[in-house]
Parts: structure tokens; sequence; C-alpha cells
DNA sequence: TTTCATTATTAGGTTGACCTTATCATTTGA
DNA sequence: TCAAATGATAAGGTCAACCTAATAATGAAA
């Protein structure tokens, strides 16, 4: 059964936003992949009724084991392209996850096998998420967003979540990269910017983008 | 504008269909396509009120200035993808013209210039077609159908018309490649195949197969 | 020149993926 | 507990790209 574009949209934005298996509740699948509600809601009705998804009325959505799998298919397309993009072409790291979007459709198994076997299997994409198996299997690695450190805790950028150009190209103009080390320095009250410094600089970055800034303690 | 895919690949078999700017029939694009006539003769309406081709009813449709270089845009990065496919996943022969035609829509200017300056800037894809310049330049290679040579005239493979995949599986088999030599020994009446004798071996070949494999006799 | 095959056009239909507007159902929090 | 916010459903519409069936126009060849 080949999914449509958009179908496949569908089923990763479920997966990106259900996090450990949580109900994804459809207005916000709509928010995030930019259609009204209604329509989110038509989708949601088609999926279920090929098996892939289930609806819990005024709960969420939430994949089954059959659009899991199809979900991943998709997410290791693009984060193998991710790679390919960022590491073989030199394309910019805030242009990637666009892009790579836009391949992921267009891969079959057969593309997607021999790329990952050039790139010598890499495990994680340029914006520090895991790629999944062939086989389906998925190592999540924990994190916290920014938004859940105190201050003085220094930290290191895992990943960035749903990188895409606009968020990446703020993120890269300061140095805010997955490895990179940070500390919170300030707190502004009124849900205000955090003072972050990074790299002996002090910047300031706003909640919204804090809470994509996925990190962790350093442990010492 | 961006171009749908359905678009796309109208314009780019307008181009491959109309030779040294030939007009094509509608009803030869419909076949190619494979989309029934009315199909095709709404498309080229379409096209024809967005500026990129004209339609001379009765004779058939060409592509102006406007539609040539997006055609080309759209065959330079299949072409690319190809070379890629071919050269750096190691992707069969066979298979390559198929993939890479999915890969062509999702490829914006970014990808497709970092894709040819890390190829090299190669100039034929693998089936022996030139690589149209990012600047809508082609350089044309002449070559015959083989069904216009004589017996026993010696002739280098030089490219494969419309290199699907189904005719290049069967053409792989036989090492019909670009860069191979062979010649028609034998020519069996009415409209049957041709004997060639390739690489010391003497196999039959089919007048429709023959037609779509194009090549130069050797000048020695 | 007339006939026949090809080509074009018209009418009417389908499907997927969207949309708005409006109404109805449920959940939640004050 | 009850009203407001949120979520679901219904009705009706658009658009691109396809389809079939039927009819009209043209060109090429006998």
């Amino acid at each position: 059964m080949p999914q449509s574009e958009s179908r496949e949209m569908y089923l990763k934005s479920i997966y990106e936003l259900s996090g450990q298996g949580d109900l994804v509740a459809v207005s916000l699948l709509a928010k995030r992949l930019g259609v009204s509600p209604v329509s989110a809601t038509e989708m949601v009705k088609r999926l279920e009724e090929s098996g892939l998804i289930t609806h819990t009325p005024y709960k969420g959505v939430a994949l089954n084991e059959e659009g899991r799998q199809r979900a991943l298919i998709v997410i290791r397309r693009q984060r193998l392209w991710g790679r390919f993009l960022a590491d073989v072409l030199n394309i910019p790291w805030s242009e990637v996850y666009d892009l790579s979007c836009r391949l992921e459709h267009a891969t079959d198994t057969t593309v997607s096998e021999a790329l990952s076997n050039y790139l010598g299997h890499p495990t994680i994409c340029p914006h520090g998420h895991p790629i999944p198996e062939a086989d389906g299997s998925v190592a999540e690695i924990p994190a916290f967003p920014l938004t859940e450190i105190s201050c003085d805790v220094e930290v290191e950028v895992i990943r960035i979540d749903q990188p895409e150009t606009t968020l990446c190209r703020y993120l890269e103009e300061r140095g805010i990269l997955p490895g990179v080390r940070l500390k919170i320095v300030d707190e502004a009250p009124y849900n205000g910017p955090y003072s972050v410094e990074i790299e002996g600089k002090e910047i300031a970055l706003g909640r919204e983008i804090s809470a994509r800034v996925l990190v962790n303690p350093i442990d010492t």
C-alpha cells in the first residue's frame, strides 16, 4: 500500500508529537501540519479506516503497530537524507531538515538502504535525533527541554525539536547545535527570556525557542 | 512558480519526445505518460495558459523558451540523481531511471547544485544522456536508433531512449549498455528481430527495443 | 473529393486533500 | 455545577488531476 505524501506527513507528525506514546490531540496535529482542524479530523478518519491509527474522541490519536512502523520508515528516510545533505553535500545545517523532508517521500527501500550503507549506518541525524533502524527499532535518547532546567546547571545540547529552517537559522547564528555546552544564568520574570551562557558569551533566548532545545545536565 | 509533479512530468516528456524541436502529438504524450488523451489535452491547455508551451491543434505541442528551461531543470535533476544512484550508491543500472524520476521532483536548486558539485559536474547520465547545465544549455549527442543501421556495421552504444527499469533489465542482462560495441549480423524478415553480435556472442533483439538503443558507427 | 482515421471538445464523474461556516458534544475549571 | 473552551460532526465548496462516453472538427490518403 503506497502512502501519499500527505498521509506520510500525518503519520510522521503523530509519531513526533506522541513522545512516549501519549495521545496526540487532533488540534495539535492540525497546527503542526498547518491545516484546519476539520481537515485533520478528516484525515484522521481515513487513517483510522486504513488501520494505522486509533482515534479516541476528545482524547486524541495514537499510532498502532502498523502505523508506527510506517512512521518510522518515513523518519528513517528523512534522517538519513539529513545526514547525507549535511555531511556529504555540505548543505547548511539550518536548511537540512526542510530539504530532507521533501526527499523522504520520494525514496523507497532500495535507495534508503543503499544510502544508509554508504553513510556507514549513522545512528543520529544532524539535529540530534536517533535514526530508526531498518527493522523499526529506535534508541530514543532521553533529554529535557531547556525550559525545565534550573539556573546555573551546565547542560549539553542533545537535539532540536522540529528543527525547521526558520528556527535553525536562529540557533545556528548563536551556535546552539547538538554537542554544545551551555548554562542558564538568568531567568527573566513574566515568562521573559532566559540569559544563556554559551562559549563565554551571554545571549537571550525566548521560552518558546528554549522549549525546543533539548538538553541533558552534564554529570561531572 | 512551483510546478506540480505532474506538470513537471509533462514538460519533461514533451522535451524528450520533441527531438530537435518537432511538434509532439498530444496522443503520443498521453501514451508516454499513461493517461487518457482527454486528460493530456486538459493539461496541455493548462500549461499553455501558464505560458510554458504552445499547442497547434491537430499538429501537436511544443515547449516555448520558458517551458524548455523548466524541462531542462527537471531533466538535469533526474540525471544528476541518476549518476549519484549508480556511482555512489551502486544501485543496479536498470533501476536507476525509475528511482531518479521520483527524486527529481523533490529537489530544489540548493540540492541539485550541491549534488552536481559533489559528483564533479558530470556531463552524461548512466544511460548516456547529456546532463543539461545549470544555465540551461545542453550538448545533445547525435546518435541513431539501431533500427537505422545496416548489417555488418560496427557501432558503439551511445544511449538508451526512455530507459525505464523493464527495458533496462532486459538490456542489462544482455550487456547492452552505453560504451559497448556491437554489430547487426542478420535481420529477420517481416519486421522480425535482429541478430546482434556483442562481445563474441550472438543474440536476438526485437525491433521495438532496437529502436530505443541509440548508436553511432565506429569510424576506423 | 470523399471517406476514414486521428484529434479536439464537451459533458459529466471521481478522488484526495484541502477549505469555511455552523452546530452539537464533551471536558474542564472557576 | 455550570459556562466557556475545546473537540467532533455535518454541509457544502474548491482545486488539480484523473476518468469515460459521446460528438464535432480536421487532415491524409484512396
